[in-house]
DNA sequence: AATTATTTAGTAAAAATTACTAAATAATAG
DNA sequence: CTATTATTTAGTAATTTTTACTAAATAATT
């Protein structure tokens, strides 16, 4: 949504295109050398920070509406995607608190307590992962902020998002344990140690050197390379890629990584 | 909803009081004496069978109005219940097969198009388990029939309810060993024996008969009592009660049983 | 050529899991 | 009243997994 027009035929007949009281929060994760973030925006017509979200056409499935939304964002298209929560408590969005003058002000549009957009929303939480240093930030016209945030540094964030980045942040971790991850988070070719410190991060445990990156292997998803990295006056390690056709598989069927 | 003039009511101003666009499906599990079964119903307007399901009140958190759900069907309150996913499909329901004479010879009311029910829906997935022998299945105005399916019997269903009694079934075998288990599924003394079986019925997986109740109680959640159960000529079993308290907090922190 | 920090193979110790054995038990049959 | 019986349950041995630790291999730099 880039102008005003668009933003206007949104407001007047988005719900003919989109499903009404329904939307969708992503909780995007984005990695780069041992840094953990996530990704906020700023509305123009809220004061505070927000998850980015939206709302979900009526011919796209879930899954698509959420990768639109992460794609709109970062510019990063096929993410890892899953569903963590849906939150649907009746004052999660406090929107009672509505003010028509400060939606004038921000927009330039006059919307009514009978819009289609003010009305009780029921979100469905998404999470992601990328890496941060490849992503392209985008604002749209409704958007005045968009900005990674160290994860331990979070702001207090708007109506029930504090609580969906907790549960996105568990969800994640959890399945750290039960899905492959790396794609889009690492190089092509790799080391044992850039993996393993991905893992530390997103977990945010310390795991051992030496057997950890054992129990990596053991899932047989990496291929060794003959190539190796020049990492100054020590040992060079080896580089690694992904097996595609077992990652995917692993990404259906699932994994046990302890 | 017990009567026509109810119904009628629910119809023609059911958006003021239900959100419109979102409902939600109960996979209703029933344990008794080592059969698994399911709870499923037919609506006066579909021929197959489908998961219990509703809308949810603008004042109700999503899990008040699954609780109120299963109440309805079940007879049986504050059940352990779980959101496992969310359904968005945009041909999830096959809501363009919908026929106003079918509906209008099977409720006696005229419901257009334009009406809020006959519009996409997105639903959300809740699970719950009980012990089928103690619930007293309800039917209602809209309900022709409810009825307990073993788990390995179940008929085709309606829409996309086999995808979820799919993941229903697969998150509440993972779940199986996260959270404690047990309220509502067992007597309230019961034995090790007993409280095996129903494991060993709920994962579908033979657990063995010495090892497994070591783990049980290694959990901390088991109270041993003097009283013992006689069954016939062998050794008597000793008879166990949950601690509630720790129960209780199991049910906030989760708990790890391999 | 010596130094260096890192990678990585290997192994020993500890812990957890699984498999197995057998004693304890209490109603029933004879 | 005793032997029989099937089940419960304590105990332990065997196995596997995990964790902790050691040291060799390595390659750019000094």
């Amino acid at each position: 949504m880039k102008t005003q027009a668009e933003f206007e035929d949104f407001v007047h007949n988005g719900h003919l295109h989109y499903v009404p009281h329904v939307s969708l929060d992503c909780a995007i994760f984005g990695y780069h050398e041992q840094q953990l973030k996530l990704l906020l925006i700023k509305h123009k017509a809220i004061n505070g920070w927000c998850l980015p979200g939206g709302y979900i056409k009526r011919t796209e499935k879930l899954v698509e509406a959420a990768n639109r939304n992460v794609k709109e964002r970062t510019g990063i298209d096929n993410l890892f995607l899953q569903q963590f929560k849906t939150f649907g408590d009746p004052d999660r969005a406090r929107l009672a608190e509505f003010d028509e003058e400060v939606w004038f002000k921000a927009t330039g549009l006059r919307i009514t307590k009978d819009s289609w957009l003010i009305d009780q929303t029921i979100s469905i939480g998404f999470y992601a992962i990328t890496d941060f240093s490849k992503t392209v930030l985008q604002t749209d016209i409704m958007t005045t902020k968009c900005a990674w945030f160290d994860i331990n540094e979070l702001p207090k964030l708007e109506f029930d998002h504090d609580e969906m980045v907790k549960e996105a942040l568990h969800t994640m971790r959890v399945q750290l344990y039960h899905y492959p991850i790396g794609y889009n988070m690492l190089p092509e070719k790799f080391t044992l140690t850039e993996i393993h410190a991905l893992y530390e991060t997103l977990s945010g445990k310390k795991l051992d050197v030496s057997n950890f990156p054992k129990k990596l292997m053991a899932l047989g998803l990496l291929k060794k390379l003959d190539e190796k990295r020049s990492i100054g006056p020590h040992r060079s390690p080896h580089l690694y890629i992904f097996d595609k056709e077992k990652y995917e598989a692993a990404l259906k069927n699932g994994v046990v990584l302890s």
